[in-house]
DNA sequence: CCAGATTTCTTTAAGTTTCAAGCAATTGGC
DNA sequence: GCCAATTGCTTGAAACTTAAAGAAATCTGG
């Protein structure tokens, strides 16, 4: 029996199995690191993976940033970022300023204490990295970083397809 | 000048930056594109990220899970599922009983509704993420798999490594 | 059998997260 | 100058999340 390919693609939906399990696939893999890299740094410097996040944003803009700036970089809400904020202003590691041009803009930057102990803590970090992508050969590491980059931009395109 | 590679591998410390970009684009493209799809699943269904995530977990065992199986397959906590479960047995999706065998153990399953609403659900998310995964080609999407499937690997046994 | 360990689930407290609504400041068009 | 739209942030409600502690049931090695 032979089938006919036009009738066959007709009555079969497309198949994006494929894709779907690639999703999961990766949905797994983050959960995973990021589970594990929250309990490494609860355990070892009682913190938050979202405080040090905002940390780490902070870090490499000495100057500071404002709260929306952040909120874009990463990737989350507006007010979650407010309460983020509150609490290491609060604990010290952040210096919070309203802008002098405009006064509806908050700047934020790490205290000097706080850089300190961002930086005592991002070198432990790099290392525990290291050692959870440690089956990878350099030449993996180029091949995802490449592909990710290529998932990044399709996944860009299709969501500002949705909304422009 | 000419440096004697092993004072230069004694002052330098090991350089693991390679696995940090990796690291943070690999996070870069979960997070875009889970909120990418919780976005759709509010908008088209107005149906939050976990309750759908826990629906498909049910949908690929129709005898149902413990709410123990649920949170491993899910990786988040037992009293994380906990509160997920009674807000979706409360709107009728899930249903949810005691074993006979041991009464410590809740079964739940997804009704006849809630399996209904799935599907409708499942089927477009499918079409969603052949979308977000577009611009991959067949090789491209066979390439991740495999390095993710390292990568996993990997993690599972730095995890592992930690905590025995 | 039975006391201790383990497993399963719930509860609690604290924190994170989103969305939507709202306020305040600024900008742009007229 | 003035008003409307926009931008930046905060607030509030509901949901989600974790870690830790506790309750109940079961299992296990004397």
């Amino acid at each position: 029996m032979t089938l006919d390919s036009e009738t066959k693609a007709v009555e079969l939906p497309e198949h994006h199995g494929d894709e779907l399990r690639l999703w999961l696939r990766l949905l797994t893999c983050t959960t995973l690191i990021e589970g594990e890299v929250r309990s490494r740094l609860r355990e070892r410097f009682d913190v938050t993976l979202p405080r040090f996040d905002l940390m780490a944003q902070l870090d490499k803009v000495p100057e500071g940033m404002t709260l929306s700036d952040v909120s874009k970089r990463m990737m989350v809400s507006n007010g979650n970022v407010t309460g983020l904020v509150e609490r290491l202003v609060e604990s010290g590691h952040l210096d919070r300023r309203t802008s002098e041009v405009d006064r509806r803009v908050q700047v934020i930057r790490l205290t000097k204490a706080g850089r300190a102990e961002f930086r005592k803590m991002a070198a432990e970090h790099e290392l525990w990295i290291a050692d959870i992508f440690g089956d990878l050969t350099p030449k993996d590491v180029r091949e995802l970083m490449r592909l990710l980059a290529k998932t990044k931009t399709s996944a860009q395109k299709a969501a500002r397809a949705r909304t422009p």
